[in-house]
DNA sequence: TATAATTACATTGTGCACGATTTAATTTTA
DNA sequence: TAAAATTAAATCGTGCACAATGTAATTATA
């Protein structure tokens, strides 16, 4: 058998995995705030721009209106954003905090540290970790 | 607003997008085979081993029955593995390749290529995700 | 050696993730 | 300007991923 296809020779299996696993950790630090991973992505963008339509987040987050739709529909369902249609364009659904989500960001204000407590790499090492992921995504837009 | 909480100062933001992406690719690669990356990793391993039970087999993808149980199953409906269980412990689904699995092996052979070539990272920005992403999982263990 | 604890796998329910398709609004073009 | 093309979301179907629970087999212990 070649070596090539060994489980410890692939590059995108540690990846998958880490990505699991970090993702894991999110839910535990999370489910407090009532949120999931990508709830909590979401809102990471809603408090960046005051406003935004499901395209252009998704254009942020990687992701598309089928998984989009329905994570918005549960954040307004809690309360911490508002869903409308544009003036302008009714095909383009206007994504707005509301007060509640606006709050949400002093109460999570802590949860970048309990991530980044758990993965045990330096400054430096997050820091190469972080370019050579943004290298690869790069190339892909 | 804090600059901890902003999207590009995420680090487990782009490896989460970085894993979806690959396997996106992996999709489009496997589709041929019939296999998605899930099935894929667990034929890899049983590549690897010439019977192993459905813990173990977790153990090593980081995967636990729930995910297994259903992606088992379809593997053994495509005739690539069979599922009996062991003698000496009922417990134990014993895993086994099919002639047809061992035959997928030769098939794929270039699948790890395609993957690579679409990743634009020199062998030793390659071989440094890779000791980053496994120091992240050897302290996970 | 009965019973309690443990183990391996399966099942159930929730929440993505995404390809494909649909629908409605807007823009382009013949 | 009416029809065609494009665009933005929503919907639908499939396949994980995982927590929690269930079940049957095995092991440990009182």
């Amino acid at each position: 058998m070649k070596d090539n296809l060994k489980l410890e020779n692939q590059l995108c299996f540690p990846l998958y995995v880490c990505s699991k696993e970090i993702v894991k950790k999110y839910k535990s630090v999370l489910d407090k705030f009532d949120l999931t991973y990508t709830q909590y992505i979401v809102m990471i963008v809603m408090w960046e721009e005051k406003e935004i339509n499901v395209k252009n987040l998704g254009e942020r987050l990687y992701l598309d209106s089928g998984t989009l739709t329905p994570v918005l529909k549960k954040l307004e369902s809690k309360n911490f954003i508002k869903r409308t249609r544009s003036d302008l364009d009714e095909r383009n659904l206007k994504l707005l905090l509301t007060e509640k989500g606006i709050e949400l960001m002093d109460k999570v204000q802590n949860v970048p540290n309990e991530i980044g407590s758990c993965i045990n790499l330096s400054k430096e090492e997050a820091l190469q970790l972080y370019r050579l992921l943004y290298k690869i995504l790069d190339n892909k837009e």
